[in-house]
DNA sequence: CATACATGCAGGCATTTGCCTGCATGTCAA
DNA sequence: TTGACATGCAGGCAAATGCCTGCATGTATG
């Protein structure tokens, strides 16, 4: 997985918009998706285009429609990666924040 | 939360670099942070502040430092409405595209 | 074939981003 | 107080980003 590209992909309001829609209904067309999106179609196909990179959705061309899915794949080792990790330290971090604060001012 | 700051906090390598080394060892002064990162003083700077006002990062003031301590309460809030959501979805996904696939061709 | 429809591709342009340099402010220690 | 150290702040600049317009390609249907 490259983390950057699912990370700058997620990183855009309409983007992240896009993969709500098609959470809400899967497999949806550019121009179906399009209706819901307040820009022209070609800025649409842009933010798909990185978002397809990202690996975050996959397509399938159905004669002159493409579809479009979700691949949850990459957000799941977003979690595994950078969120599980320091929920794992969220212990710790209390504990840290009191140590370095009464080092140097005993 | 504001999810946008974190998921744009989150969009920079260099970012989530500062993330890992506080992540290593929690509660480093600025000085101590530009050591590891390729770049100077003033940029890291501007990065830790993204971080901080997408309460990725806390700081408290040490006399002349300035200390940096990791929040995880946003990630797990990502976590939460993003990744769990479309976690639960996984499994319908294979399901959605099977059915789109054959309503219009059959 | 001819037409309409769905999408692809290229280029322009304003804004944002990331890094820099230069200088200012604040704090510790002799 | 003075000099060294840690950080803050402002402005410049090249590159990346997001949206647009205009045109090209491919596909279904009469």
């Amino acid at each position: 997985m490259d983390d950057d590209k699912v990370f700058k992909a997620l990183a855009d309001a309409s983007r992240r918009m896009l993969l709500d829609r098609l959470c809400e209904r899967n497999g949806q067309t550019l121009g179906q998706l399009c209706e819901t999106m307040d820009m022209k179609r070609q800025s649409v196909t842009q933010h798909l285009g990185l978002l397809e990179q990202a690996n975050l959705i996959s397509t399938v061309r159905r004669g002159r429609e493409k579809l479009h899915f979700i691949n949850p794949v990459p957000l799941y080792e977003v979690y595994a990666r950078w969120i599980r990790k320091f929920e794992e330290e969220r212990l710790n971090l209390l504990h840290d924040l009191k140590q370095e604060l009464e080092r140097k001012q005993t």
